[in-house]
RNA sequence: GCGCCCGUAGCUCAGUGGAUAGAGCGCCAGGUUGCGGACCUGGAGGUCGUGGGUUCGAGUCCCGCCGGGCGCGCCA
């Protein structure tokens, strides 16, 4: 069979094998027992080991027992087929042999590794970019921090893990909304009013009142008409005043994430949730699920028939039947769905993970699929300062706002940092020792292997040599020359991999991959500029050669550094 | 008490049931008459918290225990 050249060479790889192990069962499955239509997935990875190949498979060793045959057998008789597979010119494969204890070891041939480093560079902007076997349009919510106060560096790791995650399901081929959620009208913005109006009118601010320095930045900017306009209201002074300030604290929050290289597409207020009827048609809905009873004069959503712990009050006893925040979350299920996403995926603090049971329960009672409402917690991080904890509260003002903190190391160190440790892992960052290391920040070895790289070929065009990008055939043409090279064959084995771990990091949701897998292609790069000499007047050919395989590793690095928001410099 | 997350090198962290458990930083010893030394090469450093179990194979899955974090509202 001839794979499809579009896709990651993993995918080529895992066709074939798969083709091959179809035509290996007829072979292994006894006489008349059809009983054994094993669809098992054909796991492919790369060998830790480079001398085992490009590619490893476990599948004998998975179907051993299943077809009571030796993996041995088993691995023999899929790599003949493979072997076969091979002689077709179009074929990836090189060669397959077989490893005990079964280990299927696949090597991947020099003009299938040319042709995709030609690849990368005639299309450099789609490099990195996978098509999804099943594209998806998903809302990825995230940070939606109440806007009473500037964000702070408690709010950090949401706000990246969110951006890296959209930037890697888009790379992966889905359609991705980012989506912010803030409470602009509950007690909390009221507090807020009543600490701007205080410290307008020279008063003490009230017990439930904010008390950080942006406090009196809001009273002092506070328009007079404004005040004025809200002083004449028919209802109490500090609700408007309130929603002012908590409306300027949002753009405040917008410009500081726009800083940060998060955008979010969809800013979602909490009251226009209610007064657009979406909480109510909610609740009309689990209840014409039969999922709702009355109890003490509370409406109570039965969420333990869809595995809760306990039953969720929804419309309250008192307060004329508001609704709860939940019910509000719920609202927003529904409204969110109405827009006609295949998924929702939610980033929040590992301390909320009480609450994904009673979502997804909502989720499944109102007649969507629970496994479509995603939820990803983000452990806990400790800021830490000459050895102690840094505590916040944005009520006292006592916090480190984000901005101080990118301010002190770096707006591509943090995101280095964050991107490189999953989310379930707790983190402690001292501010401290951020600062001291951040010159032995791996960011900036990738970042200089893509400075350096930009730097020869500032050169070699300056002598008048300039790799043929779009002329795929002469650039195909050159790197088979040379990739019989060691340090060559490894750089553009290397180049080789970034679909996979686009693929990869999109459906693990997580981003350490790429991190890694850019300072390993770094250090890839490094090594080859150690044993290779790219520009040499005495060899035009193939110093053309190498500065079109470089020009691949350049595109390539962007391409990983892209993907975790991080800027790709021509020079440091 | 119940539930969820975590425990891997001195430090910060990777590790999708597979081959000899890795990376960065730190430490030690070296390297450039040449394209950027923010680089490269080598070394020391591990009872994978602990005790059982499942498996051809366990850092990975299951159970117990120890230690740390978080949650268990008609708050948001």
């Amino acid at each position: 069979m001839t794979p499809d050249a579009t896709l990651s060479l993993r995918s080529q790889v895992r066709q074939i094998l798969s083709a091959a192990w179809q035509q290996a069962e007829a072979e292994l499955t006894p006489a008349g027992d059809s009983s054994l239509a094993i669809s098992t997935p054909i796991m492919i990875e790369r060998p830790a080991d480079p001398s085992f190949g490009d590619f490893a498979s476990n599948i004998a060793m998975k179907l051993a027992k299943p077809y009571r045959r030796a993996p041995m057998d088993i691995a023999k008789a899929v790599a003949a087929h493979v072997v076969t597979t091979a002689m077709d010119p179009a074929s990836p494969i090189a060669g397959v042999d077989v490893a005990p204890p079964g280990f299927i070891n696949v090597r991947i041939s020099d003009a299938a590794i040319a042709a995709t480093t030609a690849r990368v560079l005639r299309d450099p902007a789609a490099w990195g970019s996978v098509t999804a076997e099943h594209p998806e349009h998903i809302n990825v919510e995230f940070v939606s921090a109440n806007p009473t106060g500037p964000l702070h560096i408690g709010n950090a790791r949401g706000a990246f893990t969110g951006d890296l995650l959209c930037r890697v399901l888009t790379a992966a081929g889905h359609k991705v909304e980012r989506e912010y959620y803030f409470n602009d009208f509950g007690s909390q913005v009221k507090n807020l009013g009543a600490s701007v109006v205080a410290i307008r009118e020279g008063c003490d601010i009230p017990e439930d009142g904010y008390h950080g320095d942006y406090v009196y930045e809001l009273a002092r900017d506070l328009p007079e008409s404004v005040l004025a306009a809200a002083q004449t209201a028919d209802e109490p002074v500090e609700w408007a005043i309130g929603r002012w300030a908590s409306e300027r604290v949002r753009s405040g929050i917008e410009a500081s994430l726009e800083r940060l290289g998060c955008h979010f597409d969809v800013w979602r207020s909490e009251s226009t949730l209610h007064h657009d009827g979406w909480v109510g048609k909610a609740v009309e809905r689990l209840r014409a699920a039969g999922d709702v009873y009355e109890e003490d004069g509370a409406v109570v959503f039965r969420s333990t028939k869809y595995g809760d712990d306990k039953d969720r009050v929804i419309l309250r006893s008192t307060d004329d039947n508001a609704p709860t925040y939940f019910a509000a979350d719920i609202g927003y299920l529904v409204e969110k769905f109405s827009r006609g996403y295949d998924r929702l995926v939610f980033i929040w603090g590992e301390d909320h993970h009480g609450y994904v049971a009673r979502v997804k329960a909502a989720a499944q009672s109102l007649g969507f699929d629970p496994d479509h409402v995603q939820m990803i917690l983000t452990a806990w991080v400790r800021f830490i300062r000459d050895g102690k904890e840094i505590a916040m509260s944005k009520r006292t003002g006592e916090f480190i706002t984000l901005d101080e903190l990118l301010a002190e190391i770096g707006v591509d160190a943090a995101r280095w940092f964050f991107a490189s440790r999953a989310a379930s892992s707790g983190i402690d960052f001292d501010i401290e020792l951020a600062k001291k290391q951040s010159s032995d920040n791996p960011v900036y070895y990738v970042q200089y292997a893509h400075a350096r790289i930009a730097s020869i070929l500032r050169k070699a065009a300056a002598a008048g040599m300039v790799p043929p990008a779009a002329d795929e055939a002469r650039v195909l043409e050159l790197l088979e020359g040379i990739l019989p090279g060691v340090p060559e064959a490894q750089l553009a084995r290397q180049i080789g991999r970034l679909p996979e771990v686009v693929e990869d990091a999109a459906e693990s949701r997580e981003t350490h991959g790429v991190t890694a897998y850019a300072t390993e292609l770094a250090t890839t790069f490094h090594a080859f500029y150690r044993d290779a000499r790219v520009i040499d007047e005495t060899e035009p050919e193939r110093s053309i050669a190498r500065l079109a395989l470089i020009a691949a590793a350049k595109t390539t690095l962007a391409g990983a550094l892209g993907l975790l928001g991080i800027s790709a410099p021509e020079s440091m």
